[in-house]
DNA sequence: AAGGAAAATTTGCGCGCGTAAAATTTTAAT
DNA sequence: ATTAAAATTTTACGCGCGCAAATTTTCCTT
């Protein structure tokens, strides 16, 4: 490495003895120049540590190399996985992620869109609060920035829809249970942060109806996104009730289950499979932490890896068609059952 | 809000009727003009929905208003906690935060700093790898760019560090743990990513000599951020051995300490501060979840605004100051102690 | 009302790069 | 060798704003 200070692309432009249209379009794609080319400047790269601006790069180009990443609260861990693959993926293909969350706030979420237009984006991957959005502001911000809804989908906003199929999560966690025991309850939130929350509940109604089993939905208050604070006083109020209809209780999500479990072990009750126990648990989500809990908990698993790699290669597919796909796809991946200790 | 649109500072300056330089000025600080103009010029802006373009403003800037924070590992709640807090008051004294994670790997910190360059941030808040950072790297990086660490310490690096004393943790939890029962145990990874995991295991040695205890400190391989796993590994391990001097254990940090509950549970062995439990396991850093341990786990809590606060008032003083302080200081905040059952 | 300091304006240049059009060179095909 | 196509170079302009120096206006003081 010289110790010859490159100061802008004029400059590196002389000492590789290319011209500087050429060298900037190398970098706008390496593969647009001749070969021959491409590696003189790379040999040039190599000797002179230069790195072109990215404010002047991203001021003049009509689309920049950015692309967005929105989740409601990084601070959960299901988030924080679902960001670490996709983020990863971004840069492979050479685009310069950034990371936000909205923190569960409907004014953060729309301060970050704001923020976002001005970053020129190429693209956004937006997983939206849901319920307590603002809709007419995601739209609106839909309308201009190519961009792509993931894990929570609002009605025909954004380019294309990748989540969960909750209706397969539910499904196969009914199944199980009821074939294995007692009909599960359903435990939720009465006024849940998340949409998926409403359309788990809705599953877990037709597939009780459909194995003729009565359904018994078990509502608890709580605000936010505290959940396992919440599944914890409101499990700690059901148990007390005695509000439960049967032995097996089926989570919304993993974390309420957290939260759920912490007030049966409380309570002095007993989790899990076994014909000793008082309670079975099951859920929703394979969160992170679902694997060591006390019991571990039986699960249903989101495909990380396909929502993640779907959602990425859709919003590749709207950047490079111009920032318009035909029609609103949308893609749901089924669940994996995951058969733990706790149901 | 009028339909015309503003293109540029130009145009703004035209329809406000003030100048470009002066308005100008004013979005560098809205009270370097007379309050008369910024009136105006606020009334323009209701008027005119129109923001400058970050572009062009940082390519000019000698200083911009970013600012970098870089943990090692966003999907450790840990981390996401402080940085949701951190990244608040960024945004609340006017300045851009963006979000790094090295997601564990050397590479990724590196290339993280690389763009960090190349932001020009007017700061960084940085929570390094530590052992297994590119110190040279680092080191470097903190000549150009006017750092804060914390969480982490790398000895001489950035202009102050910020964190929690790992001695007060320590002496806290053996204190009271000796006092209660049995000496504790010293739970830990042979090979920790994080550099504070050194500091707990000489402060578990110096707290326990200086209360006349003998100390036993068992070590565990594996390698990564999977705390929990190999925790759960370990304690398998080590109970089936009967490798534990004594019926209490102090374990590193919670993610440890929560795959060593799962390790417990797995065992049939009970945890609790009861007589008839079979161990007792305490930890540090009241993770957000170990509140929903089963038991719930008793830890040694970092005092978590108290850090993240110092930390942005440092990188505040810091920026006015033009990127130099005085002398290196440490900042250290002492823990507290949270009894809960598991101990 | 006069004076001077503070604030605002005018003028003009520069930042580092994208990009378009035209001229030139290189490459590949006939 | 001839020729057309592709790649590169030259030339030249523009993006939106920061910033500095000189000038003018505004405000407050005595």
């Amino acid at each position: 490495m010289d110790q010859a200070k490159i100061k802008n692309m004029e400059e590196f432009a002389a000492v590789s003895g290319i011209s500087r249209p050429t060298v900037s379009k190398y970098f706008n794609d390496p593969n647009s120049v001749r070969a021959s080319t491409r590696e003189r400047i790379e040999a040039a790269l190599e000797k002179y540590d230069y790195r072109p601006n990215i404010f002047a790069m991203n001021q003049n180009r009509k689309l920049t190399k950015n692309v967005g990443i929105v989740v409601p609260y990084l601070a959960d861990p299901f988030f924080a996985e679902i960001v670490r693959v996709i983020e990863q993926e971004c840069i492979a293909a050479g685009f310069s992620p950034t990371v936000f969350s909205s923190h569960g706030q409907q004014e953060q979420e729309k301060s970050i869109l704001d923020t976002l237009r001005s970053l020129k984006p190429a693209g956004v991957l937006l997983a939206p609060l849901g319920r307590s959005s603002d809709k007419s502001a995601i739209e609106d911000f839909c309308k201009n920035v190519p961009t792509v809804l993931f894990d929570s989908n609002l009605e025909g906003m954004g380019e294309a829809f990748v989540g969960s199929d909750n209706h397969s999560f539910v499904e196969q966690t009914v199944q199980y249970l009821s074939r294995t025991g007692a009909a599960p309850c359903f435990f939720e939130m009465r006024n849940p942060a998340n949409p998926n929350a409403n359309k788990r509940r809705n599953a877990y109604l037709e597939v009780m109806q459909s194995i003729g089993l009565e359904p018994n939905v078990v509502s608890i208050d709580g605000e936010g996104w505290g959940f396992e604070e919440i599944g914890r006083q409101g499990g700690l109020k059901v148990l007390k009730d005695g509000a439960l209809a049967t032995n097996t209780v089926l989570c919304s999500n993993d974390r309420l289950a957290i939260g759920f479990l912490s007030a049966c072990y409380e309570m002095g009750l007993t989790v899990g499979r076994h014909e000793k126990c008082d309670l079975r648990v099951a859920s929703h989500d394979d969160h992170p932490f679902s694997r060591f809990t006390c019991p571990s908990l039986t699960t249903a698993a989101h495909d990380y890896s396909a929502v993640s790699e779907c959602s990425v290669e859709t919003l590749f597919r709207l950047i490079e068609s111009g920032g318009k796909l035909g029609d609103r796809t949308e893609t749901l991946f089924p669940a994996r059952l995951i058969m733990r200790e706790s149901a």
